[in-house]
RNA sequence: UCCCCGUUAGCUCAGCGGCAGAGCACUCGGCUGUUAACUGAGGUGUCGGUGGUUCGAAUCCACCACGGGGAGCCA
């Protein structure tokens, strides 16, 4: 095991002179007569190291083996490098080959490839320097997330992924069974009886932690929810996942201005977290992905959010003297087109719009003294839309059950829910963060497939 | 799910009715403290699949599969 202060990360730090063993696997090698050049990576930090092996130094029959694609350790002394590429390089006196890798076949090669090939290629592409980034930039995210959270005093809530509950309505659901497709136990009427199923009655994985996340804050107060969620939406856009992470923070005594202030603080911190953290992760992102990347996140860090309502940005699209796909009327729901003229076109950064009209939102949202809209946020930011959906939640026991009435929804299912009103309720509120689509806008990666180790989409679970 | 576009060497692509091509990768050699090194030579194919049109199909048509872009649904 590669021990603290032992990473190739920890090796660029240490003085020249230095004896030190590296172990990872080698991105390219050059060869010249008398010395051979392999850059090594253990996966720690964008930079590999440029092992320098003096010809004679390395029996033969090893050298041969240490390939692009190859497992290496070498052991040696760091030096000052004379190259322009950087400033240490390890002199080579040792050198294990743990795995060779055939370079007719390995099929990472030094220029450039698409995004398609590699995702067929999931097991090796960690290896790549793009995906190495990108893997290093979602690890840093996820890691200021619970910082974010923690620091503010928010309990950290494993909602169950696995739910009997019919109640969340944000997708289409897979469901979870362990009964024998080719013979399912009948009801009488000569339905699926899941009353025989594992859990004694039908179960999916779940679409989302809200519902529970909102039991959780009814006791202690602040909490946040982070991990997987499934959707079977048959969606096939670079910005759909069938398997997605989830960050849903809940808020007890939070209304909706409370809410939409911790989204845009929330947003700045990890944002420049990252910044901070992956500096040249995010420089070559900018350089080989997408060359806003850098300015947008200085932007978006510094700068304020903008803030308009539902009503002032239909105002906004109506004036804009546009002919739009889908027309523009007070109660249309806001289509892709619309929100990126807000976001791109007016204010060129995160627009928060808020206090949707009812119909077009979830049953849970509180309803404004208007009676037509309600406490709805989303936050759009320029390139990927809609970043950030929350509200504040209905918190009034009357108001939800008509809600819920009106809408045709099972009361029945709704029980615990309701109950949360009946016994101490408080004015609470939340949002949900898609991890990916947080991580696309960091990193410039066009494709949600590409921010995920092993993306599940209609018709692919591979690896 | 809908609308467009694509699928040819390991990779990226050209060829668009008449001999299957290029660059890169790879192998062997030259040169060189190199940085996606440079350089000489060499091998590389079920032209996505199945049917059809035609004297002749990588090329035209139909269907299917897969990939990309856009839309819907949403995070």
């Amino acid at each position: 095991m590669i021990e603290p202060g032992e990473y190739i990360r920890d090796i660029f730090t240490k003085s020249p002179g230095t004896a030190v063993t590296a172990r990872g696997w080698v991105k390219t090698r050059r060869d010249s007569k008398g010395v051979t050049f392999v850059q090594l990576s253990d996966g720690s930090c964008f930079q590999d190291l440029q092992i320098v092996i003096d010809a004679g130094t390395i029996p033969e029959n090893v050298l041969r083996e240490a390939t692009t694609g190859a497992c290496l350790a070498v052991s040696g002394d760091l030096v000052e490098s004379p190259g322009a590429g950087q400033a240490v390089e390890l002199k080579a006196k040792e050198m294990t080959v743990y795995g060779g890798a055939d370079p007719a076949t390995y099929p990472l090669q030094k220029k450039g490839h698409t995004m398609e090939f590699l995702r067929e290629i999931a097991h090796l592409r960690p290896r790549s320097n793009t995906f190495g980034a990108v893997f290093r930039v979602r690890n840093a995210l996820s890691f200021a997330v619970h910082q974010f959270f923690q620091e503010r005093g928010f309990l950290y809530l494993h909602a169950p992924l696995i739910t009997t509950s019919d109640a969340e309505g944000a997708g289409a659901m897979f469901g979870v069974s362990t009964l024998d497709m080719m013979n399912l136990p009948r009801t009488d009427a000569g339905a699926v009886d899941f009353g025989k199923d594992f859990f004694g009655k039908r179960a999916h994985l779940t679409v989302s932690g809200q519902l529970e996340a909102e039991i959780f804050a009814l006791a202690f107060s602040n909490v946040y929810t982070f991990g997987p969620t499934f959707r079977a939406e048959n969606s096939n856009t670079p910005r759909h996942l069938a398997e997605f992470w989830m960050i849903e923070p809940e808020m007890a005594f939070c209304d909706l201005d409370g809410d939409r202030k911790l989204a845009e603080e929330f947003l700045k911190y990890i944002i420049a977290y990252v910044l901070d953290n992956c500096a040249a992760d995010l420089e070559f992102f900018n350089k080989r992905i997408d060359n806003t990347v850098l300015s947008t996140l200085e932007h978006v860090a510094a700068s304020d959010f903008e803030h308009v309502t539902y009503t002032e940005a239909v105002d906004i699209l109506l004036k804009a003297g546009r002919d739009w796909e889908f027309p523009v009327f007070w109660g249309c729901d806001l289509q892709s087109e619309h929100e990126r003229y807000l976001t791109e076109e007016t204010f060129k950064k995160p627009v928060v719009v808020t206090d949707y009209p009812k119909e077009i939102k979830a049953f849970y949202m509180r309803l404004n003294d208007d009676g037509k809209t309600v406490r709805a946020m989303d936050v759009l930011a320029p390139r990927i839309g809609e970043i950030i959906g929350g509200s504040q939640r209905e918190e009034r026991y009357d108001v939800l059950l008509e809600k819920i009435r009106t809408q045709g929804l099972p009361e029945e299912a709704y029980w615990w829910y309701l109950e949360l009103r009946k016994y101490g309720s408080a004015p609470h509120a939340g949002f949900g963060l898609g991890l990916e689509r947080m991580l696309m806008y960091l990193t410039g990666m066009k494709n949600i497939r590409d921010v995920i180790p092993f993306p599940r989409t209609p018709g692919y679970a591979e690896f």
